[in-house]
Formats: C-alpha cells, structure tokens, sequence
DNA sequence: TCAATACTTAAGTCACCGCTTGACAATTAA
DNA sequence: TTAATTGTCAAGCGGTGACTTAAGTATTGA
C-alpha cells in the first residue's frame, strides 16, 4: 500500500490513452472494474493491469466488496501534478516581470536578453 | 512545423525526467543546446532527440543563429495539460456538490450512492 | 586556410511496456 | 451442488522509445 506519490509515475500513468479514458470516466462517480473494462476493446486483463498501473500511483483508489471491485478517483491523485505545472508558469511569469522592469527603467544601454 | 498540441504527446513527452528537467531548466530562462546538454551523462545526440520530441508537441521552440540554437519555453504549452487537469478536478467537485445536495434534503428515504 | 565548435542525421541495440492467453480463485445465482 | 460471474495472477510476445556510435554539415576563430 505505496503512499508515494511521485510525479514521475503519475506522467508515465497517464501518458496512456486507455488509463487516461479510465480516469475521466471516474471523474464522473465511481465505476467498478467490468464496468471500465466494457467500452475498451482489449482484454480484460489488460484493463486490470492498467488499473493496478492507476491504484500504484494513487490516482485511484479501489474496495472489493463480495466479488466486485468498485474503484473511483483519489481526490488529491492530480495535486502533485497540478503543482507542479502551477510551479513552471510561475517560474516563467518571474521571469517576464523581471524582464519588464528592465524594460521600464531608464535609458536603454543595453538591451540584453540573457544568454 | 507542426502547431498541433495534443494532450497524448505533451504528456508522453514529459512522462520522462531528462525532459522534464529541461523543460524545469528552461522555465527560468533560454538556454543553447549545448548549455542543456551539460549537465546530463549521456550523449549530446541523445539531449538534442529529447528537444525533438519537446519542440514537437509546442513545450518549447528554438531558434538558430549561426550555429547556435537557442532553446525558450513556449509560454502556452502547457496550456492544455492545465486544463485537462482542471476539469478533472472540476467534475469531481461536481461530484461531491450533488452528493452534499442530496445529503442535506428531506428525511433520507434513500442513501444511494450511485452504483 | 585550417581546425575547432555546435549541431544534425542515420542506423542499430536493448529494455520496458502494453497486450494476449490461459489457468486459477472466490463469490453469487439457479 | 453446479454453473456463471467477477476478478487475479503469471508467462510470453512484439513494438516503441531512449540511448549509443559514427559520419556529416555549417559556422566561427586563429
């Protein structure tokens, strides 16, 4: 039960149409694992794996419950990427007010962009 | 010149660390090929395919003077991933409001939670 | 002009990942 | 009890992608 959540595994989780269609899906309400499985034209299988694949990474959670799996999104599975795209704009919105105060001060000597 | 940002290929693209680290480098200011090349331990070949793949699904873009090329962020390249992962999150949100409406209705006659 | 720099391109290797099949386990319905 | 449903697990195959080496081009400095 791996806590971890790196952002590395969540890109690779989700640089996969199939995981990325399953975590749409689930964000409009928990699915269980047949009823995921169905829209694919894949095995089975494979659909298991690309949720244990989904559950590793903690974009998902799931519970068994008799025979059946019910899974659903984890609501802070996005955060750390989220944060981390918040982060890079963030970076290049520095750069750009520092670029303008440059800009804005006197007479231009040297109009350097840095190298 | 492809201009086509497709959500599949930003991530795929960044599902990788050495790429993610140039795009973290890059997030703070322009840098030659040569510059981002330094820092890994791998062939200069092998840095310049992964400013392919960035520069082919709009992450950054570069620009060649003489025989240097200059590698930028593309302000909005990660545009459509922030979005992605905003309506992801915003259905959930969804989610819960509807399922706090139902909560705080009349006597429950049904706590269904969807199936 | 010659050599060094800064890439560019192509071909080939190798590991990993997505998928399949097949056998199995556990729960539920008839 | 038997059969159907729902999921689990393991082994193996094939393609893709990250990397290497090697050869080539274009620009710059001495």
């Amino acid at each position: 039960m791996l806590k971890y959540q790196d952002i590395d595994a969540t890109l690779r989780a989700l640089a996969e149409p199939t995981r990325r269609a399953i975590v749409e899906r689930l964000s409009s309400g928990p699915a269980t694992v047949s009823d995921l499985a169905a829209p694919f034209d894949m095995s089975f299988a494979a659909v298991v794996q690309h949720l244990q694949v989904l559950e590793g990474c903690g974009l998902i959670r799931s519970e068994k419950v008799g025979r059946v799996r019910t899974c659903r999104l984890e609501p802070e599975g996005l955060a750390p990427l989220a944060d981390w795209v918040a982060q890079r704009r963030a970076f290049m919105e520095r750069r750009f007010d520092r670029l303008g105060d440059l800009l804005n001060e006197t007479d231009p000597p040297a109009p350097a962009d840095e190298s």
